[in-house]
DNA sequence: TATTAATTCTACCTTTAAGTAGTAATTATA
DNA sequence: TATAATTACTACTTAAAGGTAGAATTAATA
């Protein structure tokens, strides 16, 4: 039960992004150095960034990647839909097909707290809420 | 972010085990049958249960599985470890490294609640209690 | 004892996630 | 205009999860 290198990548990242100053553009290189994440595979997942509107990408000389929108108004949860990785409101927990709240699975009653915080935490964290936070980057 | 197939189906092969009355041999078949797990998946699995001592299995014809222990002491958390899927004290929800406490990273705060739920959730919950509930097996 | 019904073992196949390599396209600057 | 620095594209490789096939082993029963 964790989330994808790529999810965790990705947040990462942008967390920092957000946390530099006057929103200069970064390039691949500088983050991959800065991130300890393969720069191969990061420029892969920020292509996919860049495809789904979150950041803007420069090319060419001077380039890099800097932010579509305000970070306050890119939460984790639009992060971790890109790869498939947010909890949806119908997934069961067991994976018994969808849940309709009706027909409950044998988890479904202690899954619904933890379910609950687990949304409220993607869905109402936003990038200016956790950048900077912390000593791990 | 969810369960593994191998623990979603291990999680409803016990519970719809643990349903039966008077702990009856169930074998494969029946299992694979009730729960449209493939039946060669299944055994796989049974045959993990059985090495790590969840279960035990009686071979040879009017054979097939039991459970080692009472249902009230297999917790759910039990059945994860045997996955790797259970959510361990040091696990950063961010993948960066081992969780210390000291250095946070930059979901640390947003992310030690729903951790804490998931954890009893998963620790606190044996077949016993979730045996029975719910009409989806 | 032969048959049958069951688990177990070994090996393989398929799909997806994770990561890598090389080149093309783009653009600022010397 | 040539060069260097950057992202994007295409394709590949590797590792892990998910799943399948077949034969070996075991044990009850006819
Ligand atoms: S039972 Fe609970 S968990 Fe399973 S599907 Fe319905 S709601 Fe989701
Ligand atoms: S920071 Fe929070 S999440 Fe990241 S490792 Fe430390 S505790 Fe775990």
């Amino acid at each position: 039960m964790q989330l994808s290198n790529s999810s965790q990548y990705a947040i990462r990242i942008l967390a920092y992004m957000a946390d530099q100053k006057d929103s200069k553009l970064m390039n691949a290189t500088e983050l991959a150095g800065a991130l300890y994440i393969p720069y191969k595979f990061l420029t892969k997942i920020m292509t996919e960034l860049v495809k789904v509107g979150l950041v803007v990408s420069i090319r060419g000389r001077e380039g890099g990647y800097k932010f579509e929108k305000k970070t306050s108004e890119i939460m984790v949860s639009d992060i971790l839909d890109i790869f498939n990785d947010s909890i949806k409101d119908e997934q069961c927990v067991l994976g018994i097909g969808f849940c309709n709240g009706l027909c409950k699975c044998a988890l479904h009653d202690q899954w619904m707290e933890p379910k609950l915080l687990l949304q409220r935490m993607f869905r109402e964290s936003s990038l200016e809420d956790i950048a900077g936070r912390g000593c791990k980057i």
